[in-house]
DNA sequence: TCAACTGTAACTGATAATATTACAGTACCG
DNA sequence: CGGTACTGTAATATTATCAGTTACAGTTGA
């Protein structure tokens, strides 16, 4: 899977910490370790998906417009990285004489549509609150 | 994820559904879709973990050394694409002041480990039996 | 001793992930 | 107004990863 995903949850944690709730892409992706046009790009789907505003101009950027504790790491799964266990190659040929060979992919799809499943259903356990409160009992540790 | 998973699961459905139970690289990759190096690179590695043997030289191949319904979608994760989930990418910077920054990597890989369970814990639902099954299943339909 | 296999390494080409550059649009602030 | 500080997005470059190909040594059976 692309690190978006990764980028998103970061982002957003972050965004949770701050006592303002808000950041520019800039200070976003210094955090992050990455380049301020990406960050864009996943903030802009977050926002698309009203986890977060953005304003434009001077003194704008992104705020977090929903509770850390409700926001859910499936939600941010499904935003930007859903589907995105399956390798995109396939296996098989439909047009095989053989049983295995011609309905391989399908049955295989079926495997991945459902761990999908299963992986969203784990990251629907887990919140950008609690992600915070686990860092910052790393840091008292 | 790469396709070895993919490659190796098919394989092995195949030499399950296969009278002999045995089918060369050049069998197999017709089957699948691929070139006999990548089999040959794939099911070396099943071997090394137990899951079929091998006879070089003429008349060799491949052949199931265990019954279809042992062997588990968890067992040749583990063999070859274990710790897959996670992008390779890592955000934030040990070395940064900010607490979110600095920690974020290691309870991210903390997340993706326990991801990684939890595929697992799927995987170890379905065997090479029962895909068969599934897949002769369609086959009547 | 030949033909049919596996086991690997080295190389090539294709595709996907990431970073960079560029610029239009928007909002605040003097 | 006009300048500055932002977001939004497209286009391009760069790098990493994946997959296919070629080549050849080692093994086995006929």
């Amino acid at each position: 899977m692309n690190s978006d995903f990764v980028i998103a949850v970061h982002s957003l944690v972050l965004l949770a910490h701050l006592p303002e709730g808000m950041a520019t892409s800039d200070e976003i992706a210094e955090n992050v370790c990455t380049n301020p046009v990406r960050v864009r790009k996943v903030m802009s789907c977050l926002r698309k998906n009203g986890f977060l505003d953005t304003r434009e101009g001077s003194g704008g950027g992104y705020k977090l417009c929903r509770a850390p504790e409700e926001i859910t790491l499936a939600d941010v799964y499904r935003s930007l990285a859903a589907g995105s266990l399956a390798p995109n190659w396939c296996s098989g040929d439909p047009k095989k004489d053989c049983v295995v060979s011609s309905n391989m992919a399908e049955v295989m799809a079926g495997v991945f549509c459902e761990a999908d499943r299963q992986l969203e259903a784990y990251f629907e356990r887990i919140t950008i609150g609690s992600m915070l409160s686990g860092i910052k009992a790393k840091q008292q540790a």
